[in-house]
DNA sequence: GCGAAGTTTCGGTAATTCCTGAAACTACAA
DNA sequence: TTGTAGTTTCAGGAATTACCGAAACTTCGC
């Protein structure tokens, strides 16, 4: 395998540093913990399995640091753990495909922030249901109005998270004609 | 004008408290400070224009953090500052119609969060572009992926956001069936 | 059981974000 | 110009969130 030019090799190591980075303080914008975040860009674009060790050699970060995101970042189901068969020690890898990310991303925000404010809303409406007054009324209406919003684009979102690129993909740029 | 029985007054008041309250919990679950969430809920729920004393006084906060609160909900296109005829004192109200709101809040967070994001990705792009070597060419891809992905989101949602709710809402019912 | 390799938990601290209260500032009317 | 009603700024404290480091725990081979 011929091996790569040295010059090259130093761009790229410093290019993956400032993604890192980068999508860390994206992460920040996005309401995301920053050393989350940079995990995930770490493991997005690293072609090997990663082991806890190796993320905090990286990032500079403590076990209990690494650990606590490596947890998070699989219960939303962005990465995932793997055990190589004779080795007991737990590697890492990402789910690399963006469009995946991205519904993997929406179904759990979806679960997550989205349905508990949905309950909350529906709640605050039938305690004002059936209210006397044009007070009441307009307040009932109000949360209604919200109320029906989120709950169409609950489904949207469902819909969508559960398509396939090869068919959203062309259907939104048909969209955008 | 009848009043309304006292009974039904208490009810509304201690809903909408409620409101605010949950309004206030969903907007930190989704990175957004308390108590903006919690003047804007005030603010969509009042029929009569609010000013920064009341609103004080409402959610028993300083006048400080009603003011910055106030200020950057003013920003971010969600209320508007009104000053009545003959008065000095500014008062406040907000957009209610819930899709104009919507509206508001993807564009103002496509400007402020993705818009820097896909600079970022785009600048990372670039420096990675045509470098030699199967490690590079991976990383290249990856990011040009996640570049053109959200580029796709961008117009997408610029495109929503400019549009007629009386387009938008008919057009997402038929997508669901 | 014992030791080695690895994972998980957790108390304390650092960093960040939010909020208060008061002072400074502005605009206007008398 | 002075007083009044209102807005804006800001230093410091409170609350929240993130992080470290070390100890406790688990698993497995010997």
């Amino acid at each position: 395998m011929k091996k790569e030019p040295e010059q090259d090799r130093r761009t790229l190591i410093q290019a993956r540093d400032d993604f890192v980075t980068q999508w860390g303080a994206i992460g920040t914008a996005w309401g995301i913990n920053r050393t989350m975040a940079q995990v995930h860009a770490l493991l997005i674009t690293t072609a090997h399995l990663m082991s806890t060790d190796e993320i905090m050699e990286d990032l500079k970060i403590s076990r209990g640091n690494a650990h606590k995101n490596l947890r998070d970042l699989v219960s939303w189901g962005l990465i995932r753990s793997v055990v190589r068969k004779g080795e007991r020690k737990e590697y890492f890898e990402a789910e690399k495909n963006v469009w995946k990310m991205f519904c993997i991303i929406i179904r759990e925000r979806r679960r997550r922030e989205l349905r508990p404010a949905m309950g909350a809303l529906q709640e605050c409406a039938a305690r004002t249901r059936g209210l006397k007054g044009p007070a009441a009324a307009a307040f009932n209406k109000q949360i209604k109005d919200l109320s029906d919003f989120l709950e169409l684009a609950d489904n949207v979102i469902t819909k969508i998270s559960r398509s396939e690129q090869s068919k959203m993909v062309p259907w939104a740029l048909r969209f955008l004609k």
